[in-house]
DNA sequence: TACATTTATTTACGCGCGTTAAATTTATAT
DNA sequence: ATATAAATTTAACGCGCGTAAATAAATGTA
């Protein structure tokens, strides 16, 4: 490869022998141009190392080739996973994805959207905050940027929704556990950030009344992100008092569940499925950490794949479709018990 | 706010009463113009809702305000948190951070590096894959891009490196253990991707040797980034066939740790400091469930905040220095010896 | 061979902003 | 009030590429 530097498309262009304008079109789509040329330039590709200004590109094209993918809190596992098997399908589709974490907080929420505006970008995967979204502010940016909500909803904002089906989460849990033991209580946070949780507590009300059963909402204190830790303060809180309504738990996520396994080491409280257990612990999200925890969780586990695919197949719709879809749908997928030692 | 679209700066210019040229010198640094001409600017901005466009903004520059964040796994939340800090202290100074996740991949990490050449970046923190990562790719990469290593140092390469010491951390664990207890055995994989473990179980040798104790390397099999799981596996295998050494073990990482105590637990074996307890586990890095392990992982913890600090100091001397540094200079910080149940 | 069709070339303009040099205005000091 | 320094304005060019229209060349078809 010769190593001379190569200023612009012209320069290129002349070097491999083919028009500025056919070159360019090549770098837009290679099928677009004749075979017998697509080779000469990829020949000369090859020599001279060469790639367009990234910038001058952008800024010419009414639309970039730009996807933003936004999450809550990369780090949480959940999210990282997610956003991997988006960036995936993003590349896959020749787009650029340029991935963001909110970090829990609204004040960066709104920073990255507003960023993200000056990207220009084709179209945006947005999983917000929630209840600590913004939500006129996302709303305007919605209205101006084609968006996918996912994870978590918010009603109205966004061309679609996609995400888990809550319902499906805890109907198969809640079904499992008081088929198999006693009736499970609900532990969660008193001031849930995601909407999810509210859902999952409707969905377990819910489903108690259909099985004639008693409901236990056991409420935790805490703020902010830090799941565990808030799990592990409540739990420890709950089980000195001796404030546990039933011998089974189930957990409004996973985060929170392995808080409640640790505090329950903690206290030499025995925990799984068989008899001579004190406690059953199952939860909601299947966490990439959920299998390693001791012992490991009986869980319900999201469909990554199915929320990632067709998040970004309605991401590609709306794209095509020019920005807008005649009606703003919410897909569900349903979740899949996972039956570990906990419960 | 008015809700008047405007195309460009001519036009914000325009509105503002104010001259492009002096507009353009605002957004390069607020500072540079009068504060009068600022003041004016700053309302205009407050009705008119511009922003410049960043396309055309960086086209022009001969260096962008990117920086680029590269990490080899982000779904592991230790660097998601690194990546978290450094994001921070890259947008406190004014720049535009971009993270991007190698996924334990060589072709990502080099098709990353690719992606990051046409960004202009004015420079780059990068975390190599380590041995995984295709090293001649790396080194023509940071011939033209200022570029920062951290966490895992590739000798030579880069501008400078700055991350933990490892021996430090074994040094600090290996005393502690043996000082307290039965004498440690080093539970690693055979074949580690990163090289910080190659350092780490040096130093395990070399503090045995010093403290004339004999050394016992527990090598197991498993490749990828899956380290818990592989952890695990090759907990039980030695367990079950008794293969242990000694009744403490540390480990090379907290993942691997994490799987071992997995592995304990399915094994009804105890762990923990206590006399009654079959085995002791420790680990490094401070991951951040280690402390909701079950028992809580007794590790030793990066200095995290200084490790990203660090990081980004020199980056910034190396942007202001013109792209080079005097000489390649390796920075480590010293671990902390954090003592939770396990061990 | 003649014609129609596809593809490439030439020429030229525009995108939005950085930047510079000279002219002009404004602020500060004497 | 005057000299000097500092900031702003005016005018103009360039960055690297998208794109459009007119023209030329290559390819396909009968």
């Amino acid at each position: 490869m010769s190593h001379q530097k190569i200023r612009n498309m012209e320069e290129f262009a002349t070097l491999s022998g083919i028009s500025r304008p056919t070159v360019s079109k090549y770098f837009n789509d290679p099928d677009s141009v004749r075979p017998s040329t697509r080779d000469r330039i990829e020949a000369a590709l090859k020599e001279f190392d060469y790639r367009p200004n990234i910038y001058a590109i952008n800024q010419n094209r009414r639309l970039t080739k730009n996807i933003g993918i936004v999450v809550p809190y990369l780090a949480d596992p959940f999210f990282a996973e997610i956003a991997r098997v988006l960036e995936r399908r993003c590349i896959a589709a020749g787009f650029t994805p340029s991935l963001f974490s909110s970090h829990g907080e609204q004040g960066l929420e709104n920073a990255i959207l507003d960023n993200l505006r000056s990207l220009k970008p084709a179209g945006v995967l947005l999983a917000p905050l929630g209840r600590a979204s913004d939500r006129k502010h996302i709303e305007d940016f919605c209205r101006d940027v084609p968006t996918i909500l996912f994870d978590s909803n918010i009603e109205g904002v966004g061309a679609a929704f996609v995400g888990s089906d809550n319902f499906s989460f805890v109907s198969q849990t809640v079904e499992y556990l008081s088929r198999t033991g006693k009736v499970p209580c609900f532990f969660e946070m008193k001031d849930p950030a995601n909407p999810n949780a509210n859902k999952r507590r409707h969905a377990y009300l819910e489903m108690m009344r259909r099985l004639d059963l008693e409901p236990h909402l056991v409420k935790i204190d805490g703020t902010g992100w830090g799941f565990e830790e808030i799990g592990r303060q409540g739990a420890l809180k709950i089980l000195r008092d001796g404030l546990l309504p039933t011998n089974t738990v189930l957990c409004s996520n996973d985060r929170l569940a392995i808080g409640f396994l640790s505090a329950c080491h903690e206290l030499g409280i025995s925990v799984g499925r068989d008899e001579d257990c004190a406690i059953r612990v199952a939860s909601h999200d299947d966490h990439p950490y959920s299998r390693f925890t001791c012992p490991s969780l009986t869980t319900a586990a999201h469909d990554y794949e199915a929320v990632a695919d067709h998040a970004v197949e309605t991401l590609f719709q709306l794209i095509e479709a020019g920005g807008k879809l005649e009606k703003r749908e919410e897909t569900l997928f349903a979740a899949r018990l996972i039956m570990r030692g906990s419960a």
